[in-house]
DNA sequence: TGTTGATATGGTATCGATAACATGCCTTTG
DNA sequence: CAAAGGCATGTTATCGATACCATATCAACA
C-alpha cells in the first residue's frame, strides 16, 4: 500500500459542527439547536444528530459560540488566597450555585494585594465574563473604572465597602470583632491583647483591629495591647511567634484576640507548649470558625462567618441579573450573619 | 429636544478593535500587533495606539482572538476539593506556574467522584483548553476517551496511574504510606491500625490503604487494624470519631495512621480529650504534612508531600509542549518526592 | 377546500479578532 | 545608482458557532 496514499487526510482536524451537520444529513443550525436545552427539534432529527456526535467526539466550542451568541458563560471570582478555607468555602458557594445555570467560574487569587487584583481583573475581563465577584471594596482606581465600565453586574463581599460599586454580599469585620470583645469583657476579661499583620494590606484585618480597638475604647477598658506580625495572611507559625512576643511585653495580658484562627491556633499550642494554661492563664479567641477551632483542644472560640454562604448569595445575585429576571439592579446590599462561637479557650 | 433624536446611540457598546483602529488612524491589524507582545510597530503607532486604548478604556477579546488564532490560553485542571489545602497547594503551584506563560487557568472540583470528573472534562473541553491536569489516574472510560481525542497534553498528577494517559507527575501513595509503617516499626510499635473513608471513592486513600496492609505483611507483624469511617475526604471530626470506635475494638492498639492529617489531628484531639497520652498511650500519625500537624501539640508525625511541586511541574511539563520546545512528547513520568516527618505523636 | 398557525428546518450574515499574504517605503551595499 | 532586503502597515479571508429571518410541511378549523 503506498504510504498515507490514502484519501483521507493524515491528521485529521478536530470535528466541527459542519461535520456533525454533514454526517447527520441536517443544517448546522439544527445541529446547534439540538446541543442546546430548550430548543424545539424533532425526535427523531436529534437522535441523528446525537449518533453523529458520538461518533465524530464531537463537544461543543464554546469560544466560537459566544463570539455569536455574545453571551460567554464566563462568571468571574476573585478571592485573596485560595489556601485559605475561608475563601475556599466561598468559592466552593460560587461554584455550587452556578452549577445548574451551565455559568463556568474563572478563579483568581491576589495574594491580598490590589495591584495583582488589578492585573486580574483585566486578564478576566478578555474573556468577558458575565458578572464578577471580589472580596472587599479596595481596589486600585483603575481596577475601579474597568469595574464600573464593564457593563456588567458586580458583587462585593466579606465586607461592606464605604463606596460600593455595585452590589454587595457582606458583613461589618469591625462590629463582628467587637462583638467578641463585648462578649468577652462580660465573661469578666479585661486585659486585652490583639494579634494581625503587619500591614494594611488583609483590609479585613485591618477592620477587625478597628473593630478590636473600638470597643475597648467603648467598654472603658484599658487600652488593649497590639502585636502586628508577618505579613498577612498571617500563619498557624507566625501567631505562635507572636503570643510570645505579646506575653514578653505585657506579662498579665488576659485574653488575647486574633485576626483568624489560624494564628489563634498557633498561638493556643505555643502557649500549652509553654505549659500554659488556657483558658485559666491566658484566653484565646480566634475569627473564622475555621475547621480546626472547633476541633482541637481546647477549641477556639471565634466568630463564625457564613464563608459558604456569601459565595453562594453573591453568585444568586449575579444569576438573576444576568438571567435578566429584570429585577431591581441597584445597589442592594445583602448583610450575611456572623455569631460567636464560645468554646473552651476562653 | 426630540427624544432620543440625537445621532450618538443611547448606549455605546463595549468598544472593539474597530473602534481604537479608526481612533488611532490605523488599521485593526496593526492594533492586534500593539496589543501582542513581541509584535513589530513603530513607536510613535504603538503610543497613538495605547492612547487610543486608554481613552476607550478597551479591554482585548479574547474569545475572538481565539477563534482566529487556534489557541485559547487555557489550560484546565481537575481537583478533588479545593476545600482541601493539599490540592489547593497544587492548585497554587500551576497558578504560579503558569502566571508568567499569559495561560489561564480554568479549575474544576470533582468531589471525589469520577462521574463529576467526567462531566468537568465535557464542560472543560468545550473552551478547548491547551492542556489539562488532572488528579489521579481513575477516569470513566468515557473520560478516557474524551482525553485521548482531544489532541492535547494531558498530565495526571498525585498517583502513578497503571494506565497512564499521557504524562505523569506524582508518586506512589502505596509507597509512602509502606515508609511510614516501617519507620513506626523501627521504632518498636508492632499493633497497628489504620483510619480511612468509607468508600474507594477517593483512590489515593484506598492506596495508602493498600501501602499499609502490604507493609504490615511483609513486617510479619500481627494484621493491621482497618477502622474505616465516612465518606472521604474524611474530616477533622470523623478522624476523632474513628478513633473512638478502634479504640473500643482494640484497646490494645499502639500506633494509628490515618489517611490524612486531617482525621490524625481529629484523633490526637479525641485522644487527648479523653486523657490518653500521646504518644506513650497510643501513637498517631497522618498524611499529607498539612500545617496542622507541625504546629499543633504534640506535632504529628506525617509524610510530607510536594503538593505544591506537584502542581508546578505538571503546569511545566504542559508548558512545554503547548509552547513547543518540541522535545519528547512521549510518555514521561515524574516522579515527584515524599518524606516521612518523624514529630512528637509517634 | 382554503386559510391559519404551529412546528421543524435551512440560508445568510455576523460576532471580533488574527493569519497570511501584499504593499510601499527606506536603508544598505557592491 | 540599481538591486536587494528589512520593516511597518494594510487587505482579505477566515476561525466555528448562532441570531435572524425565510421557508416548508402538516394538522386543525371554518
Amino acid at each position: 500500500m503506498a504510504k498515507a496514499a490514502s484519501s483521507r487526510p493524515i491528521e485529521s482536524h478536530a470535528p466541527t459542527m459542519v461535520d456533525v451537520a454533514l454526517r447527520a444529513g441536517v443544517s448546522t443550525m439544527t445541529v446547534s439547536r439540538a446541543l442546546k436545552e430548550g430548543s424545539r427539534v424533532s425526535k427523531a432529527t436529534r437522535e441523528k444528530i446525537m449518533a453523529a456526535v458520538n461518533d465524530l467526539g464531537y463537544v461543543l466550542d464554546q469560544s466560537a459560540g459566544s463570539l455569536s451568541s455574545r453571551k460567554t458563560g464566563f462568571v468571574a471570582a476573585i478571592v485573596p488566597s485560595i489556601n485559605n478555607s475561608n475563601f475556599a468555602d466561598t468559592a466552593r458557594g460560587i461554584t455550587d450555585e452556578l452549577e445548574s445555570t451551565g455559568l463556568q467560574l474563572l478563579l483568581g487569587y491576589t495574594d491580598y494585594t490590589a495591584e495583582k487584583e488589578e492585573r486580574l481583573i483585566e486578564a478576566m475581563f478578555r474573556r468577558r465574563p458575565e458578572g464578577i465577584i471580589l472580596t472587599g471594596g479596595a481596589h486600585t482606581d483603575r481596577a475601579r473604572r474597568l469595574l464600573k465600565s464593564a457593563g456588567i453586574p458586580v458583587v462585593e463581599t466579606w465586607e461592606l465597602p464605604v463606596k460600593p460599586i455595585d452590589q454587595v454580599v457582606g458583613f461589618s469585620n469591625e462590629e463582628a470583632m467587637g462583638l467578641l470583645v463585648k462578649t468577652l469583657a462580660r465573661k469578666g476579661y479585661r486585659k486585652f491583647g490583639y494579634i494581625g499583620g503587619t500591614t494594611s494590606r488583609d483590609t479585613r484585618g485591618s477592620q477587625r483591629r478597628e473593630g478590636f480597638i473600638r470597643a475597648i475604647e467603648e467598654l472603658g477598658l484599658p487600652p488593649g495591647r497590639l502585636v502586628s506580625f508577618g505579613v498577612p495572611p498571617i500563619s498557624i507559625e507566625q501567631g505562635g511567634q507572636a503570643v510570645v512576643s505579646m506575653l514578653e511585653r505585657w506579662p498579665d495580658t488576659e485574653a488575647v484576640l486574633c485576626v483568624s484562627d489560624l494564628s489563634a491556633f498557633g498561638a493556643l499550642m505555643e502557649c500549652k507548649r509553654r505549659g500554659m494554661r488556657v483558658p485559666q492563664d491566658i484566653a484565646i479567641a480566634g475569627f473564622g470558625d475555621y475547621e480546626v477551632a472547633a476541633f482541637c483542644h481546647p477549641g477556639i472560640t471565634t466568630v463564625n462567618v457564613d464563608c459558604y454562604g456569601i459565595g453562594q448569595q453573591a453568585a444568586r445575585r449575579l444569576i438573576q441579573v444576568i438571567r435578566g429576571d429584570g429585577k431591581r439592579h441597584g445597589q442592594e446590599i445583602v448583610l450575611t450573619g456572623y455569631r460567636v462561637v464560645e468554646r473552651e479557650s476562653t
